[in-house]
DNA sequence: GTCTATATGGGGATAGAC
DNA sequence: GTCTATCCCCATATAGAC
């Protein structure tokens, strides 16, 4: 009886630390963001930190167990659903990458902007503790995903594969860690209007196309053209 | 006379604490990485670094000012010379990208292995700083390899380039930030071998077959196919 | 140009009262 | 669960002797 009376705000308070670390390391990074930074933009206290969670560390993996569960769920049922529509096929190729794509780079209320940037930034940032997010988080999805995509182009070895694989990781994660600014800032301020919502959708055309051609542009032997 | 004799290591001072910094930059990061590594490292005393260079922000700048100039200057007189061999027609677009891509990613000299990882790396970096490094050093031959895309891609709207180009970079700095090891782990043990002198290649084969390709999988009113 | 020694600040983490 | 106060360490940067 006196367990439910006897916080204020029992989940709000660990919520609003993620809530707020989320957006300052997106914003900041994670290196460059302080705990007091993320306690006094959530309003609470600084040693409540160290309660909830055990470390920084351990915030930071928190942030992003808190989202990639559902992420790669979202990932998984739409190939479910592909998978059965093909009915025992091979699911098409763009539809195995709008898979993988869209329940991240799309704009959902589950996948809140700065955590965007963060996903981005995960693949890239230096140091064990962000390989291992890397590992336990991403690497869920991974052996359904190679499946399937093997399945798409079952005349693409392996390895080759793998490198494409590769280079749409880095579009996706580049897109994601900032995009609309960048576009922008590349064209010199030539274009200053870039819709977001169309990300996935070039996204997915461009690596399709890199999917379906020659891995190499040369054979083998570098002669020259 | 005697400023001939009077320091044991003239020049070696500052090019050791540049050496030793690019590299535990690419190891660790900028924040993780202390003045007190970086002089342990290079040999030299902590306080060398705020003689030579004025402050930690200051070196990382210079880290990046010694390299990417002559990356730059690579760049376009490849371009250069492609669009002498055009004699007044459009570069073919493997060319170009060839241009913009081949002296980062391919292993030369000039671009030692940390090096590639920072390049890569400097793009998603947040922070004020990075942004003015990427703008000052990256924005540079920015003009000229958007004229040469457009020419040898006349159809193409600009928005629609840009974009492409967007995702270039972005497969081009994951690639640059650490392929080798990634394409084995996202393999799941499977690849044991990777060549990383095929990136270039690779790589160009990959985007290339984007721009081509149509900007996106649905027309615009996302009707489902 | 190079060193020692130190100033100065901020960081993560914790003890212990409430 | 939440707060205050504090410990302790490590960071960048500088002053001043050599």
């Amino acid at each position: 009886m006196e367990r439910l009376t006897k916080n204020k705000a029992p989940v709000a308070t660990k919520e609003r630390i993620l809530d707020a670390a989320e957006e300052l390391f997106a914003e900041r990074g994670f290196r460059e963001t302080s705990l007091r930074d993320i306690t006094s933009r959530a309003g609470v206290n600084l040693a409540a930190v160290n309660y909830h969670f055990q470390s920084k560390d351990a915030l930071i993996q928190a942030v992003f167990a808190r989202r990639i569960g559902p992420i790669n769920d979202a990932r998984l049922a739409m190939l479910d659903e592909f998978e059965a529509r093909a009915g025992g096929g091979a699911v098409p190729l763009e539809d195995v990458l709008r898979a993988f794509l869209e329940p991240v780079v799309e704009d959902e209320k589950a996948v809140p902007p700065s955590f965007r940037r963060l996903f981005g930034r995960a693949y890239v940032e230096p140091g064990d503790l962000f390989t291992k997010i890397v590992q336990q988080h991403f690497g869920q999805a991974r052996v359904r995903f190679a499946a399937a995509l093997q399945r798409a182009l079952p005349d693409e070895p392996l390895v080759d594969l793998l490198w494409k694989v590769n280079f749409t990781i880095g579009a996706m994660a580049h897109t994601l860690a900032g995009s609309p600014e960048r576009v922008r800032a590349i064209s010199g301020g030539v274009v200053e209007s870039v819709d977001m919502e169309s990300a996935v959708e070039r996204l997915i055309a461009f690596v399709a196309a890199g999917f379906r051609a020659p891995s190499r542009v040369r054979p083998a032997g570098k002669a020259d053209a």
